[in-house]
Parts: structure tokens; C-alpha cells; sequence
RNA sequence: GGCGCUUUAGCUUAGCUCGGUAUAGCACCACUUUCAUACGGUGGGGGUCCCCGGUUCAAAUCCGGGAAGCGCCA
């Protein structure tokens, strides 16, 4: 059986969980779940980033020990998933003591292998921001972000010698897969032709909260091999089963705001290290709320554990992975929600489920024995729904699935089994038969919804290999209510 | 400042690689059906394809210049 390692970026836990992360979250258990159902043996990983030296401060404040304070924020995470129906395999915590091992590895073997050196830095460093600053990123000697004065210090960092791997960097980015969408791709390539790799800090000296750098206690392994190796150490390298069953990652979803390090840092670390690269990485646009930017100042931060309680879970997936095209940022408001959820969500599908199940109750008691294939089935362009989602545009994939839906409906206005007796078994066989098949193929946007339509058309989820037609010998069916209430 | 992405009906958008009367959904209007969640189906109105210039018999599409929004970097 073919493996798919796919993983998401891993979040800080020093803010609660946005819109923005369940868009993640949701994007990548769809390709984890259509992998599955295309019998892949999946292994889908998220987790949370808690070495970074800020929580440290924010525990201090709150009056509790930085473990506990990490914990607590990252189970906020955990939750979310739960909440969203995400089917990931582990949940890791980058405070977890084998991550702890596994990067200090990483570190050590990088440095065996002659890629880290000692060298005097100074500038102006921002507590806020964790990280360096230029004159020009301050607005009255201020940090823009945090509205503090920044400080200038000097210090002696460890090095990682990016600047080693441009021509192989290079070369791998330049690739026609590797970075997806192109114009991320672009911007990468453009990037290191224009300016080069430079030499990147990978160490922290003074903290008191993360990762010993394994050559020296007085310094903390600083984020880039901290976070990034969170990927592995997950999958228990070097050793581990799932190590080498699972690597390399077969997609990266992230974010377009770190799609730096990801595409240039993490793989040059991974060839230093003498570890295969990932295969993809898989970047996704931004959301935003209203028209706009989701922001503290503005305080338009949509908390999508509320949103899944006052809706549900799979309006919600359907809404974000319908409103934000591929390559793009996209748009969430709670009246595209509410549309949607109307239009596509309960008329299209959740009507044509329950008019077709009445039907059967009424003339057969629910019984309907199978018949031949009819016409319908020619309207089912799978191997397009498939290119689509292998391509990652996955709105369109729904789409495609919609335009089935909708060819199901009009098969049932066309055929009007309320009135022609002659072959409405054949007719109502049909219509079952494409909507087992579309409860397979929205199982993995909408898994509740699916299951709660083969519980009423008494059918058990199939893989991919059960869309088509004429599969299934008999049906009982019997109609539980609606699948979505219209809301106001 | 450099680089990248985006700009198409009221809204969300397809098409741009390989030029030829512009695609779909929502909303709107009309017609139609009753099995169904007042639902489904059919038809319709609505577009200087951001602006300017060029190439061409012909440009949303190719080339040059510019504008706006966003992002990455410095």
C-alpha cells in the first residue's frame, strides 16, 4: 500500500486559535481523507510550537509555570481539531521530551557536519517579535507590532550555513512540484536568484525556556530547527518504524507567510543533516473577515470553536473550502455562510436526500431492490474531480461534485417517479445509487454529512473503488429528519 | 525601494499556457412542477474583461507602460 505523510504547520500557542488555522487544519484533513478513501496508508500530523521564549513571559504574568501555560493554550488546539472533525494521526507537542531529542540530534549532526559556526552579532532585537530588527521596520524607534523600543544587543549566536546550499536550494525550488501553487513558487525563486542565501542564526543565548543547543547549555536552539524538525521528530526519527515508513513528507501545507522557511530553511537543514526533503509544499492564501484583514486592532478575529457551535462542523468546512480559491486569500463572512449553506447545503443536497427518500417510503416502504444502470451515471466526471483534487483545488473539486448533485436533482424532475409507475423502481434505484456515490465523494469535505446519509440509505461507507454504478444489490431505506436547516 | 500575486456582471468567480461573438454559482425577473427543507426544473436581464499604448484581419488572452489592493524581502 502506497503511504501519504502529510502534515500542517504547527501553531503558537501564545494566541487563541483563529479562522485561520481551523482554514489549515480543514485543507489538509480533506487531502488526508481522500487519501485514505484511495486507499493510502495516511499518516496526517499537526500539532502545536511552544518552545518560543515569549510564552515563557506570558506564564509569568499569568502566574503559572511555562509548562502549564503551554499546555493550556495548546489544548485550545487539540479542541479545535476535535470540534472540526480533523482526522489527524498525533497531535504533537513541540515541549514533548523526544522532540527535544530529535532537534538537538538534528542540531548535532549539522554542526558534525561542519554547517554551524560561532559568530559575534548585534542589532536591535524586539522581546515581542523574537527577533532582529532593522532601522527601517521602526516607526518612532518603536517595533511597529508591539509598540516598544527595541533593544540593542550583542551577542554570539550559532550560524547555520545556508548560504552552502544556494545551488542545490535553488535547483529543488525551481522544480515544477515542489512549491505549489506557481506563484509562491516564483516569488521563492526570484528571492534567492535576486538576493542569495545568506548565513541564518540558529541559536538564542540567555533564555530560560526551550531547547539546549546540544554543544552548549548556554544557548537555546533557536526556531527554525526547533519548529521545523517538529516533522520528524513526530514520526520518531531516526529510527522509528514510522520514520521510515512515512519519510519523506509527501505535503507541506502551510500558510503563505512561512513559506520561506519551509522551501529554502527546511530543506537545507534536511541535506546538512543527510535527510531526504519533502516532496511538496502545498501554500495556501490567507482569510479574511468581511473584506478585511484579520487584526487585534480591528478585534474581527472569528473564533471558529463558537462558529462550529452555533452552526455545525461541516458548514463550516464547507464554507471555508468553498469561499477561498486556490492561489488566493479568500473572504469569510457569515452571510456567504449562511448562503451557502442554504442554497448548496440544504437545497441541493439535503432537499434531494429528502425527496428521494420519501419517495421510496411512499411507493416501496423504503424497499428497493436494484434495477439496471440508467443514463444518469454518465453525468459523474470522477476522473475530473480527481485531477482537481490532486492539483489541490479543492473548491473546484467541490464544484464538480455540486454539478453531479445538481444533474440528480434535474434526473428526478426529468423522470417524475411520483407519476410515471412504469420504471420508477428503476428510476429511484438510480437516484439512490448516485447518492451513495455522492455521499462517498463528500466524505472527505463533509464526513458527518456522508455518514449521516448512509445511515439513512442504510449503506456502509465505501472507498473509491465502490463509485459505480449498479453496486449495490438492495436498499432499506429509512429518512431521519433533515440533513440542514435553512438559517436566517 | 526590489520581487511576486491579484484586478472579469451587484457579489464570488472560470477562461489567459496554444489570440476568434466572455464561464458558472448567488442575488434579481418570468415561466413551470409538486415527490421534497415554499423545494426542484426551464428561460431571461445584467459585463468600456483596472487604465493607456503596441502587435494583429481579430486581444480578457500576447508585448510595453501605468494604477490600485495584498504578500515576501531589504
Amino acid at each position: 500500500m502506497a503511504k501519504y505523510y502529510i502534515t500542517t504547520a504547527i501553531d503558537y500557542v501564545n494566541a487563541a486559535p483563529h479562522i485561520g488555522h481551523a482554514y489549515e487544519k480543514i485543507l489538509a484533513d480533506v487531502l488526508a481523507r481522500w487519501k485514505r478513501l484511495n486507499n493510502f496508508d495516511v499518516f496526517f500530523l499537526t500539532g502545536t510550537d511552544e518552545n518560543a521564549q515569549k510564552n515563557a513571559q506570558a506564564a509569568k504574568e499569568a502566574g503559572i509555570t511555562t509548562k502549564k501555560f503551554v499546555d493550556l493554550n495548546s489544548k485550545k488546539f487539540e479542541e479545535l481539531c476535535k470540534k472540526l472533525n480533523i482526522s489527524n494521526d498525533y497531535f504533537i507537542k513541540t515541549s514533548e521530551k523526544r522532540h527535544f531529542e530529535v532537534s538537538q540530534l538534528i542540531f548535532k549532526k549539522i554542526y558534525d557536519n561542519g554547517d554551524i559556526y560561532k559568530k559575534k552579532y548585534s542589532g536591535l532585537y524586539c522581546v515581542g517579535c523574537e527577533a532582529f530588527l532593522t532601522e527601517k521596520d521602526l516607526v518612532d524607534g518603536k517595533c511597529p507590532d508591539h509598540n516598544k523600543a527595541p533593544k540593542l544587543i550583542e551577542e554570539e549566536n550559532y550560524f547555520f550555513k545556508l548560504s552552502k546550499y544556494e545551488k542545490q536550494i535553488l535547483k529543488l525550488v525551481s522544480s515544477s512540484n515542489f512549491i505549489i501553487p506557481e506563484g509562491w513558487r516564483n516569488e521563492i525563486v526570484n528571492r534567492i536568484k535576486s538576493d542569495g542565501l545568506k548565513d541564518i542564526s540558529v541559536s538564542r543565548p540567555g533564555m530560560d525556556w526551550g531547547i539546549d543547543v546540544p554543544i552548549d547549555k548556554e544557548h537555546k536552539i533557536y526556531v527554525w530547527i526547533d519548529a521545523l524538525s517538529n516533522y520528524i521528530s513526530a514520526l520518531d526519527y531516526p529510527n522509528g518504524a514510522k520514520f521510515k515508513k512515512y519519510w519523506p513528507a509527501d505535503a507541506h501545507v502551510i500558510g503563505k507567510g512561512i513559506n520561506w522557511f519551509h522551501s529554502v530553511i527546511w530543506p537545507a537543514l534536511l541535506m546538512s543533516a543527510k535527510i531526504e526533503v519533502p516532496k511538496n509544499i502545498w501554500v495556501h492564501g490567507y482569510i479574511t473577515v468581511d473584506g478585511k484583514k484579520i487584526s487585534k486592532s480591528l478585534g474581527n478575529s472569528i473564533d471558529p470553536v463558537a462558529l462550529v457551535e452555533k452552526y455545525s462542523t461541516d458548514i463550516v468546512r464547507y464554507t471555508l473550502l468553498k469561499d477561498v480559491p486556490f492561489n488566493q486569500d479568500g473572504d469569510f463572512s457569515e452571510k456567504s455562510l449562511k448562503d451557502r449553506n442554504n442554497n448548496e447545503l440544504a437545497n441541493d443536497l439535503g432537499n434531494l436526500i429528502s425527496r428521494t427518500l420519501s419517495l421510496c417510503e411512499k411507493f416501496y416502504s423504503g424497499k428497493i431492490t436494484k434495477q439496471k444502470d440508467d443514463s444518469l451515471f454518465k453525468e459523474l466526471n470522477l476522473v475530473k474531480i480527481n485531477e482537481y483534487i490532486d492539483k489541490y483545488e479543492l473548491h473546484n473539486a467541490l464544484e464538480e461534485i455540486w454539478k453531479f448533485i445538481r444533474a440528480t436533482n434535474k434526473y428526478v424532475n426529468d423522470k417524475e417517479p411520483w407519476k410515471n409507475e412504469e420504471d420508477r423502481e428503476l428510476v429511484l434505484y438510480n437516484i439512490l445509487e448516485a447518492i451513495r456515490i455522492i455521499s462517498i465523494l463528500i466524505s472527505s469535505f463533509i464526513p458527518e454529512t456522508s455518514d449521516r446519509i448512509n445511515k439513512q440509505i442504510g449503506v456502509k461507507t465505501g472507498d473509491i473503488k465502490t463509485v459505480k454504478f449498479g453496486l449495490q444489490k438492495n436498499y432499506i431505506v429509512k429518512k431521519e429528519g433533515i440533513l440542514f436547516s435553512k438559517v436566517e
